[in-house]
DNA sequence: TGTGCAAATTTTCGTTTT
DNA sequence: AAAACGAAAATTTGCACA
C-alpha cells in the first residue's frame, strides 16, 4: 500500500510539474492567441457579414489553428477564464457538431474506468493545484490539464488505479467530462495531449457517456430539459401576453413583464375599489327603496282612514234621517235588483262558500224560516226576497244595503242541519217593527249567523233579543214573499229565540267561527251600548251592529293589502233591530 | 424520474454618446 | 452612423421536491 501511494505521489508530482509547464505554455499561447484574435476580429467583422452562422466558428477556428499544436495542457489559470473563446480546433467538422464526434481510438482509455483508475489518484491530489477547471476548459480548445482537476475533486481519489505515469493527461480529460455544461464546447477542444487532431474528439464522447452514466440526466436529458424549459418559458410568456391584453390602456410593446405585473396590480386594485363603491350604492338604494315603500304604506293607511271617516259621515247622515224604514227602503230599490239577481242565483244553484257579496239563498232559507214559529222546510222558498242583499259590502259599492227583507224565523233545530251545510256569506237583515236595522255582513254560514244572533241575544246584558227589540210591533216573523216591504223581515222575539236555540243546537257548528264570534262581540257591545262604534277598523269581515255597514275601500280592490281595511259604522239607534249585511 | 424554480449566462433590443 | 451602454428577454444549467 505505502509503496503504491508513494508511487502515486511521485506520479502526481511529475504530473504536477508537467501541468505547470503546460500552464506556462498555455499562457504564452494565450497571449499569442489574443494578439491574433484582435487581428482576426477586425477581419472577422467582414466575415460575419458574409457568414452569419459561422461567425462563432470562424472565431474559434481561426485561433484554433495555431493553438492546435500546443494541444495537451490547457492552463487553468486566469487567462483561461478570460471570456475570449480561443478554441483551437484543427478539424472544423468536429467543432460544429460536438456530439457526433467519433471517439478516437487513443483516448478511449479515459472512458474506461479501469485503466483510468490508477491515474485518478494522482488527479485527486492535483485538484488542490488548479481548482476551477470546468470554465476554462470550454474556452480552451486543447487543455486537458485543467479538466483533470475538477473531475478529481468530484471523484475524489479512486486511488486503486495502476500507476501509469506515461499517460497522466488522458485521465484528467476523463474526469473533466463530468461537468455537464462544458461538454458541448469541450468535446472538440479536449484532445488529449498526445495526438491532438484525432484524440481530441474522443474525450468528448467519453465525457458524454460518463455523464450519462453518472448523472441521471445526461446530455439527452439535458436537451430534453432545455426543451421543456423553453416550453415553460413560452407558456409563461403567453400568460404575460394574455394578462397584458386584459389590462386596459397598456401599450403593446413598451411594457416589460414587470410593468405588466405592476399595471395589472393597479388595475385589480381599482376594480376592487369600484366593486366596493357599487356595493355601497346598492345598499343605499335598497334602503331608499324600503323607506319609500314604508312611506307609501303610510300614505295608503292615511288615505284609508280618511275614507273611513268620510264613509262614517255619510252613513251617519243616512242613518240620521227620521224614518229608518224610509232610509232602508230608499236603498231597497237598489237592493231589489240585487235581490232579483240573487233569486236567479238561487235558482241556478248554490254557490261555493265564498265571501262574495251575493247572498246565498239557501242560507237565507235556512236562517230565515217562514213566518210563524213553525219551522219552514228549506227547499220551498220560491221567494228569496227575504234575503237581504247588501251590495254595499262590495268593494266598489259603498252604499250600504239597506234592503229590508223579511227575516224568516229560524227553522227548528232538526231542519237546520241539512241547510247549515251551505256556507256562504250571509246577509241577514232583521227588522223589528220596521225600526232601525242591524246589518251583519259575514262570510259565515247561516248557522254561524244564527249562533251569532244567539250570542247577541245573550249578550253581556244577558238580555234576550226580545228584550233588545221590545218595540217590535209585529210579533211574527214573516217570510219575504208575503212580507209587505221587500227586504224587510220582521223578527218575532220568539223566532229570535228559536234562532238562539238553533245556534246552540246546531251540531255542525259546535263552536262559532271566528267571524261569528266577532259579530257576536260587536253586536253585544254595540247593542248594549247603543252607540255608534267608531272604533278602529276591524279586520274581520263580519261587521254586525246596529246600522253597521261593511264597506270595502275601492282603492284596495284588486290589491294585495296586508291589512285590509273595513269599515264599521255604528249608527246610534236603539238596539231594537238587527241588520245583517 | 419528471417537473418546477432559481441562478448564471447569453442574446436581443432600445437608448445614449461620440 | 456606429459604438457603448443598459435593460429586458431568452437560454442554460443545477437543484429540490413529490
Amino acid at each position: 500500500m505505502s509503496i503504491e501511494t508513494l508511487l502515486e505521489a511521485a506520479r502526481f508530482l511529475e504530473w504536477q510539474a508537467q501541468q505547470q509547464q503546460r500552464a506556462r505554455e498555455e499562457q504564452e499561447r494565450l497571449r499569442l492567441e489574443r494578439e491574433r484574435e484582435q487581428e482576426q476580429k477586425k477581419a472577422s467583422s467582414l466575415a460575419r457579414l458574409a457568414h452569419a452562422l459561422p461567425v462563432e466558428e470562424a472565431r474559434i477556428e481561426a485561433p484554433s489553428l495555431p493553438l492546435s499544436p500546443l494541444g495537451p495542457p490547457p492552463a487553468p489559470p486566469p487567462p483561461l477564464a478570460t471570456p475570449t473563446p480561443l478554441t483551437v480546433i484543427p478539424i472544423p467538422v468536429v467543432t460544429n457538431s460536438p456530439q457526433p464526434l467519433p471517439p478516437p481510438p487513443p483516448l478511449p482509455p479515459a472512458a474506461q474506468p479501469l485503466p483510468l483508475a490508477p491515474r485518478q489518484p494522482a488527479l485527486v491530489s492535483t485538484p488542490g493545484l488548479s481548482i476551477k477547471e470546468p470554465a476554462p476548459l470550454p474556452t480552451r480548445p486543447q487543455v486537458p490539464t485543467p479538466a483533470p482537476l475538477l473531475p478529481d475533486s468530484k471523484t475524489t481519489i479512486p486511488p486503486t488505479g495502476s500507476p501509469k505515469p506515461l499517460q497522466p493527461l488522458p485521465t484528467p480529460i476523463l474526469t473533466i467530462a463530468p461537468h455537464p455544461g462544458v461538454q458541448p464546447q469541450l468535446a472538440p477542444q479536449q484532445p488529449p495531449p498526445p495526438t491532438l487532431g484525432t484524440l481530441k474528439l474522443a474525450p468528448a464522447e467519453e465525457v458524454k457517456s460518463s455523464e450519462q452514466k453518472k448523472r441521471p440526466g445526461g446530455i439527452g436529458t439535458r436537451e430534453v430539459h432545455n426543451k421543456l424549459e423553453k416550453n415553460r418559458r413560452a407558456h409563461l410568456k403567453e400568460c404575460f401576453e394574455t394578462l397584458k391584453r386584459n389590462i386596459p390602456n397598456v401599450d403593446d410593446k413598451k411594457t416589460s413583464n414587470l410593468s405588466v405585473l405592476r399595471t395589472a396590480l393597479r388595475y385589480i386594485q381599482s376594480l376592487k375599489r369600484k366593486e366596493k363603491e357599487y356595493e355601497h350604492e346598492m345598499e343605499r338604494l335598497a334602503r331608499e327603496k324600503i323607506a319609500t315603500q314604508q312611506r307609501l304604506a303610510e300614505l295608503k293607511h292615511e288615505l284609508s282612514q280618511w275614507m273611513d271617516v268620510l264613509e262614517i259621515d255619510r252613513v251617519l247622515r243616512q242613518t240620521g234621517q227620521p224614518e229608518d224604514d224610509q232610509a232602508s227602503t230608499s236603498t231597497a230599490s237598489e237592493g231589489e235588483d240585487n235581490i232579483d239577481e240573487d233569486m236567479e242565483e238561487d235558482r241556478a244553484g248554490l254557490g261555493p262558500p265564498k265571501l262574495s257579496h251575493r247572498p246565498q239563498p239557501e242560507l237565507l232559507k235556512s236562517t230565515l224560516p217562514p213566518p210563524s214559529t213553525a219551522p219552514v222546510p228549506l227547499p220551498p222558498h220560491p221567494h228569496p226576497h227575504p234575503v237581504a242583499l247588501s251590495p254595499a259590502h262590495l268593494p266598489v259599492q259603498q252604499q250600504p244595503p239597506q234592503q229590508k227583507t223579511p227575516l224568516p224565523a229560524p227553522p227548528p233545530p232538526p231542519a237546520a242541519p241539512a241547510q247549515t251545510l251551505v256556507p256562504a256569506p250571509a246577509h241577514l237583515v232583521a227588522t223589528a217593527g220596521g225600526g232601525s236595522t242591524v246589518i251583519a255582513h259575514t262570510a259565515t254560514t247561516h248557522a254561524s249567523v244564527i249562533q251569532t244572533v244567539n250570542h247577541v241575544l245573550q249578550g253581556p246584558g244577558g238580555k234576550h233579543i226580545a228584550h233588545i227589540a221590545p218595540s217590535a210591533p209585529s210579533p211574527a216573523v214573516q217570510l219575504a214573499p208575503a212580507t209587505p216591504p221587500i227586504g224587510h223581515i220582521t223578527v218575532h222575539p220568539a223566532t229570535l229565540n228559536h234562532v238562539a236555540h238553533l245556534g246552540s243546537q246546531l251540531p255542525l257548528y259546535p263552536q262559532p267561527p271566528v267571524a261569528v264570534s266577532h259579530i257576536a262581540h260587536t253586536l253585544s257591545h254595540q247593542q248594549v251600548n247603543g252607540t255608534a262604534g267608531l272604533g278602529p277598523p276591524a279586520t274581520v269581515m263580519a261587521k254586525p251592529a246596529v246600522g253597521a255597514q261593511v264597506v270595502h275601500h275601492p282603492q284596495l280592490v284588486g290589491q294585495t293589502v296586508l291589512n285590509p281595511v273595513t269599515m264599521v259604522t255604528m249608527p246610534s239607534f236603539p238596539v231594537s233591530t238587527l241588520k245583517l249585511a
